[in-house]
RNA sequence: GCCCGGGUAGCUCAGGGGUAGAGCAGUGGAUUGAAAAUCCUCGUGUCGGUGGUUCGAUUCCGCCCCUGGGCA
């Protein structure tokens, strides 16, 4: 599927694979750890999570009874996440003792984290979430930018409450503006000169035939089921609930929608993610070498 | 066959004598702890066809075609 040729890697460099969803990233992180050793490490948001294997794609038990895997399922169903957390995760698996790691996924915030640095910022206390939850949902944006400092003002976008909240949540249990923080960033954890860092790139129709593909072959493999298991525990507000398909399939099993309006919605979903993915590799991976599928 | 609706952007539809607009889809972009998240940008299309009225028709009138419903 990937035409480049393994030999030529060295088995003692890291390997980093990004890739749109529905690439055959996973497939060619197997290759290159049957080939050559190595531990397979998971950089997707969503794969963390214990409940979904059909879902989010991950490898299937088989897959990993090829190769060693680690940070799939790990997480708590309805635990919460983070990159920094992600980052804390994969680090001792980047020990100078530990084997040859293989990063593969698709959320570009953690590869850029990894290899550019994240701010050290304490984590925000769950009192605090709330507190700032309910100034978001009540509308209270402007309340919250007036807290900020001018450096973070400058530097967000104030018309994302998302990145507002952010903002307020360091400025409010740190003291310190969320600027300042960026400012002192450290240095990455894993430099990209120190790996072999590929990016996979494909044509957007090619993929977004295979998306479709994929997600008829989900629901093949029990994609619905998977998504009936986790009903009693399904809530909207829960990150392992925001991956692509669940709020559509658990809608239809709830009869508000027909299985063929989930499905369409869903591939709809995993479409546009696919191109914010695309983005994102385009102006931030500009120095990785470049695959192009199929 | 007759009666009443419709035929406008890829889809669903709004509008209305001075050559058109929303939502969705799609595009490009932002993105240092919710990232499979969140947010920003971008709308010319024979206004079904054809004749006519008019300075001017997509908008009014005639005929034709397609389509939904009703009556036979």
């Amino acid at each position: 599927m990937v035409n480049i040729d393994i030999s030529d890697l060295d088995p003692a460099r890291p390997v980093l694979i990004a890739g749109p969803t529905a690439s055959g990233k996973s497939a060619f992180a197997l290759e290159i750890a049957e080939a050559q050793g190595g531990v397979i490490l998971n950089a997707d948001a969503s794969q963390v999570f214990e409940g979904w294997r059909v879902l989010t794609a991950r490898p299937s038990i088989e897959d990993e009874a090829r190769a060693p895997h680690a940070l799939y399922g790990h997480v708590p169903f309805e635990a919460p996440y983070s990159v920094g957390q992600w980052l804390r995760d994969v680090t001792p698996f980047l020990a100078k003792d530990a084997p040859r790691p293989i990063i593969v996924g698709g959320t570009g915030l953690y590869f850029s984290a990894l290899t550019e640095g994240l701010a050290e910022i304490p984590e925000t206390p769950s009192d605090v979430r709330r507190q700032a939850d309910e100034l978001r949902t009540a509308g209270k944006i402007d309340e919250m930018i007036e807290a900020l400092d001018p450096e973070t003002l400058a530097k967000i976008d104030l018309q994302n409450p998302m990145r507002v909240q952010r903002a307020w949540e360091v400025q409010h249990t740190t003291g310190r503006g969320l600027a300042d923080w960026h400012a002192r960033t450290p240095p990455p954890l894993l430099p990209l000169n120190d790996c072999d860092a590929f990016v996979l790139t494909a044509d957007t129709d090619w993929l977004n035939a295979r998306i479709a593909q994929r997600f008829n072959l989900m629901i093949k493999d029990g994609a619905l089921e998977e998504v009936e298991s986790n009903l009693a525990r399904f809530d909207p507000n829960l990150l392992s609930c925001k991956a692509i398909g669940a709020p559509e399939l658990d809608a239809h099993l709830r009869g508000e929608t027909t299985l063929d309006a989930a499905c369409e919605a869903a591939c709809i979903a995993t479409r546009q993610f696919a191109k914010r993915q695309r983005t994102w590799f385009r102006a931030r991976m500009k120095n990785w070498r470049k695959i192009d599928l199929p």
